[in-house]
DNA sequence: TTGCAAATAAGAACGATTATCATTTGCATA
DNA sequence: TATGCAAATGATAATCGTTCTTATTTGCAA
């Protein structure tokens, strides 16, 4: 556990805030989570910060590059630990479960599509919605 | 010009502001439209919409099939016409150019990763943020 | 024409996020 | 170990995109 490590060298104080936001992630249950959803985890648990707090804490370490942030559906901002290797997520449209997948030949395509339309790729965003065919939907029901 | 027939097809009254915004989409220059867009674009051509009128009338539209809403980053939704036949999209970080694309490829792979997984797709969401590698970026410079 | 349901404009309300600011805290230094 | 100060925090106001409310206007069928 080098957690306040990562925050040194991302040079972020090492705060109680930080330090619980950052144990949700590795530790909790959910791996992808919006603001709303880590704030009311941490109000479960008995921590006393602020909603404004846990924005903050958020932007930090998507810019520091410990977590990823996503734009799913719905409006809100949804974060996830940063494990280094980029994928892309299913999305279940009946329990909200997210999967993550990443296929060579997907990301092969697109750049071959942006080249031959003139277009360098610094970055893509890519979501399936979609249902389970098996009922094993591991997740809420 | 068979705007009016649209509208009575999608069980919408012909009305003056629904007839502007339908025409925005068919002949303005820009193919892609916020709400926003929308709204100043009437405003600037004189005529006295207002905002929430805009929102609504966005809104029936979609769900009339007539228009088609994406949600790019920046929070803020984003519409074009439906021609019909699905295209996923490229965002020029330069000039805010926005670029259509289909490729059967991905599809396909999308479709095979998803069946893997368990899942079957609904619908998708694609894009892709690069930068013009010719100098003729086409828009706002 | 006239009547009425549907549509509108203006502004209030809303949810997610960001900014403000007075208070507290981590931590380098004495 | 005590202390000072910049950084971080929490409460709350403000902002932004969007939706709701309501009184008024309008399309259109009779």
């Amino acid at each position: 556990m080098h957690r306040p490590e990562h925050l040194k060298n991302a040079g972020l104080k090492s705060t109680l805030p930080r330090l619980k936001v950052l144990d949700l992630f590795e530790n909790g249950k959910e791996r992808h989570l919006s603001a709303e959803d880590v704030y009311k985890q941490l109000l479960g648990s008995g921590e006393d910060v602020g909603l404004a707090t846990v924005y903050r804490v958020l932007t930090q370490f998507e810019r520091a590059g410990l977590l990823v942030r996503h734009h799913f559906e719905g409006g809100k901002s949804v974060f996830e630990l940063n494990k280094g290797e980029h994928h892309d997520h299913i999305l279940c449209l009946q329990c909200g479960h997210v999967e993550e997948f990443h296929d060579k030949a997907i990301e092969a395509r697109q750049e071959k599509v942006a080249g031959e339309l003139g277009f360098a790729i610094r970055d893509h965003s890519l979501q399936l919605y979609a249902d389970c065919t098996r009922k094993k939907c591991p997740h809420k029901p």
